[in-house]
DNA sequence: TAAATACAAAAACTTTTGTTTGCATTTCGG
DNA sequence: CCGAAATGCAAACAAAAGTTTTTGTATTTA
């Protein structure tokens, strides 16, 4: 082996470290931690490889503060694009909360691919099939935006005379009020009582049959 | 308002940034950054803050290193979870590519959602309904795990005739290799070349109707 | 093979960053 | 109103982190 590919070896191991180290400790490392992290005697020489690392255009490296790693690449995570969403598998009767304490799980999903902000939306897991016909299976993760009010022909989360919580298309005409299930063996629900949790807006499947 | 809102208030503003800063340069600020931030007089004051900040539960301090703020909070992203997945739009006639490079745009996704890692999959948009009767509808964007075989029964996004990318059921009997759509108003294709992209793991929907 | 370059280390040094100390104010309960 | 506690500042200090210089040894390359 040569010595260029010993040394792109090393580069390559270096920039994974740093890569890990801002991933779990959301820092870069300095150039001691790199040092005794790889074994190697000097920090000078931790300072020539990231200066070759910064001429291969791997990393960036700010001069005037410590830490000053930045991590070029496609990788790279935008986390300003990110949002949490909590995923609330059950809900209680009576006044439903979402809570982060009560959620099963919390996703991070991108902002730019469901156009919302964080804390507006929660997911549910879909059990029936009462909405097969617009697509939406057993199994699946609805997104919702949190709301109490929703329009006519809007798919909501809804929670139906305080009992589970069902999606369904919300109707509002001559008739009233009710809940049409997108499945033509199903028939409409008119409920006693019915609070709105939220607006479909998004929807994930992760099992495909 | 009395002193002790304005403390409060104050700490918070401080954590915001901590957060901002952690989020937009992936490193925490150090306390003359915070300091200059504020306009506050002096670093010992921003010390003072932190102290508080730690005895309040918002922050960690790690004493042994420069810039060593940790965010206590239920809102942290965990990184360690999140994979870069290029969301491909069109493919290109012959050998497809799913460089980065040439992708439309990538997302970033929670990896304990589906179950993939890092450089697996990659996202299609669904053009067409060619599909609708298992739930995938025009529009939907589908996460395919990059693969060039497939086994029977299974939906995949293939490249048939080395023409446009399409998702069908791959099927594989005695009359030979089909694509099945999952459309009782459309026909199976019998492709003359096909080549697999992979299989259809997942489905994202931004839109629902 | 000679010269140039790449690699590595030690040590001293500079800059960046965090901590401490002492002294003013301000706030607030008694 | 008094004094303790909380708040805020300046300045000196200490520790962490980055840079430079010098020296030496391998490896290429002309």
């Amino acid at each position: 082996m040569t010595k260029k590919t010993e040394l792109m070896i090393k580069l390559s191991q270096i920039y994974q470290y740093i890569e890990e180290t801002l991933t779990e400790r959301q820092c870069p490392p300095t150039i001691r931690e790199i040092q005794e992290k790889f074994d190697i005697k000097s920090t000078s020489s931790v300072a020539y490889y990231l200066k070759k690392m910064e001429e291969n255009g791997l990393i960036r490296v700010n001069r005037q503060k410590s830490r000053g790693l930045e991590i070029i690449g496609s990788r790279q995570i935008r986390l300003s694009d990110l949002m949490q969403v909590p995923l609330v598998g059950s809900i209680p009767a009576g006044q439903p909360k979402f809570a982060i304490e009560e959620c099963e799980d919390t996703f991070t999903l991108p902002r730019s691919l469901f156009h919302a902000e964080n804390g507006q939306l929660f997911m549910l897991n879909v059990e029936g099939s009462s909405m097969k016909d617009v697509g939406i299976n057993d199994g699946d993760i609805i997104i919702v935006r949190s709301q109490n009010t929703a329009e006519n022909g809007q798919i909501v989360a809804a929670l139906v005379n305080n009992d589970c919580a069902t999606v369904k298309r919300f109707i509002k005409d001559q008739n009233g009020v009710r809940l049409h299930p997108e499945n033509s063996a199903m028939s409409d629900i008119y409920p006693e009582t019915l609070s709105i949790l939220g607006i479909v807006v998004g929807l994930i499947r992760t099992n495909i049959n």
